[in-house]
DNA sequence: AAATGATATAAATATTGATTTATATAAACT
DNA sequence: AGTTTATATAAATCAATATTTATATCATTT
């Protein structure tokens, strides 16, 4: 395990399972195709990230018919996830402007 | 900038920053040299990062002598980051674990 | 004005992980 | 049973980013 314990962070901030969460946070429980059609991207790489957040215990599922419905595996877990989330949200107004014309637009920093 | 804002949290969740940031919340101010010590690690690679968590806003620096030192550019900021590395912490506790042993050992699921 | 200490920068390499492409599986409906 | 719908898996490729190695800079001390 990492010295930081910081790899369950690594996991919930890639763009992708990051969006996918925030899906999750709203709606409580989709399925692939929903992600699918929501995000516009392919359904191999939904499959591939849902997976990487169910092999880290941060979604759940259950069958439902034919299609298999994914949710954040516990309450608490969903509440951290905001939290976290929220966090993300608020850093931007927090750090230190760096591009000399107040508003602090990302990736610049190369990050 | 990313969809979901989750560019600054990622910058946070690489294991080597997140550990130097833990450092930081503890110790305040930390200099290049303080780093490459207490995490044996080699010395253009903490400046690698240092520049980074930097060009993000994240830390900033003032010269002492010949030491250049960081820290946390704000403490609001620093207050966010101590909650987040918080979360870091807990959430393994939270994720539903899946090696059918009760323990959540981390990066066998690959993230 | 050297020599030293502290840090930065640049280039090369290595690693990790995301995305794409192609194919398989498996349940439900006809 | 065969077709459709939904998802998973595997392999190949691509991209981002971390790390290493080598060298430069620049302020202090002698």
């Amino acid at each position: 395990m990492t010295a930081s314990g910081a790899w369950l962070l690594k996991c919930i901030c890639d763009d992708t399972r990051f969006e996918m969460l925030e899906m999750l946070i709203k709606h409580k429980e989709l399925c692939v195709g929903d992600f699918v059609t929501f995000m516009s991207k392919d359904q191999p790489l939904i499959s591939h990230h849902i997976k990487k957040l169910k092999e880290c215990g941060i979604v759940a599922s259950r069958y439902e018919g034919r299609k298999t419905m994914y949710f954040i595996s516990g309450p608490e877990l969903a509440t951290r996830i905001a939290g976290i989330a929220e966090a993300g949200r608020m850093l931007p107004n927090l750090c230190e402007q760096n591009d000399n014309n107040g508003t602090n637009n990302g990736p610049l920093c190369g990050c």
